[in-house]
DNA sequence: CCGATATGAATGAATG
DNA sequence: CATTCATTCATATCGG
């Protein structure tokens, strides 16, 4: 049973092996021998190209620096006064438990104030918000506002500086 | 290894908002502070993480072409993927013998011959790996007898690792 | 319950 | 390296 698949299919070793070299390791950014090593060897395990070895770093590099920004803030308020039914506001903010080095769920700064009052649709001027990236703000203290979100979408999508996920 | 982690399911609130910015207000790719606020608003309708807001127009993206590759696509052969590469006219005569459909870069393939002989050099245009590679800081200084992949390989680890992939 | 379908999620591959 | 595309896997949901 030969699936030609049009790309790569890692062997459970090939993974397993990848990842020990990336975790337990500390290789990150395998040098241009090591990437030649590591696909030569293996290569022993199944099939497998130099690009596949080089691109699997690329993306363990970015991938964990995504997963990395986990907060896991879906402490979703229980709070439903229009009577929507919502249905599911389970306070599901169960510890992340993000313990197993592979496992770890992408996400972005716990942002959790759901009091979203109008944030300004374009708040950069071009492509760089220095220091102006986090959302989050950094109020100290005080937070006694009203926590109830009411707009509708304000997204825009005209001249959006940047295009695409920038988040610089 | 079940990987059963329950799924965020939307609630219909939340479809129809995702919506509405997707095909009325035509956002397709939205930045990470879009799909922030996003996120944040959608929350307050249920249980919902950034990273779902960001698959889900991911999807969108995805399905809305390929719903739109089969019509537009006359009927001419659906080009099944029986298998073979089918009609493709392998005029590939480029440079490396081995004509491969995928055609791509860096393909630096040899066949099977799972032993290295005298690593040859990487035949692919330098201009994309290695003169990019700009690796601000990988491992911490782990050169000249530290980090060198080894675990269970028993590859050919001459131990220089002298060069990594930034060329600078 | 069961099989088909819709769709959320994962990841290899690419692009700039 | 950041972001996106393409393909595939997994599962919630639906019809019978």
């Amino acid at each position: 049973m030969l699936c030609r698949r049009s790309r790569w299919t890692p062997t459970t070793d090939q993974i397993r092996i990848l990842k020990e070299l990336f975790y337990n390791k500390g290789v990150r950014s395998p040098t241009v021998e090591q990437v030649q090593r590591i696909y030569l060897q293996l290569k022993w395990y199944g099939k497998i190209e130099f690009k596949n070895v080089y691109f699997w770093f690329v993306n363990q590099r970015a991938r964990e620096k995504q997963k990395k920004k986990n907060l896991t803030s879906d402490v979703q308020v229980p709070k439903q006064r229009t009577g929507l039914v919502g249905g599911s506001i389970n306070l599901n903010f169960g510890s992340t438990s993000s313990a197993d080095v592979g496992g770890s769920i992408m996400e972005q700064r716990g942002e959790d104030h759901q009091e979203v009052k109008t944030l300004p649709l374009f708040p950069m001027h071009s492509e760089d918000i220095f220091g102006n990236m986090k959302t989050t703000s950094d109020r100290g203290g005080g937070h006694g506002g009203g926590s109830y979100i009411s707009l509708e979408l304000n997204l825009s999508c005209e001249g959006k500086a940047g295009k695409s996920f920038r988040s610089r």
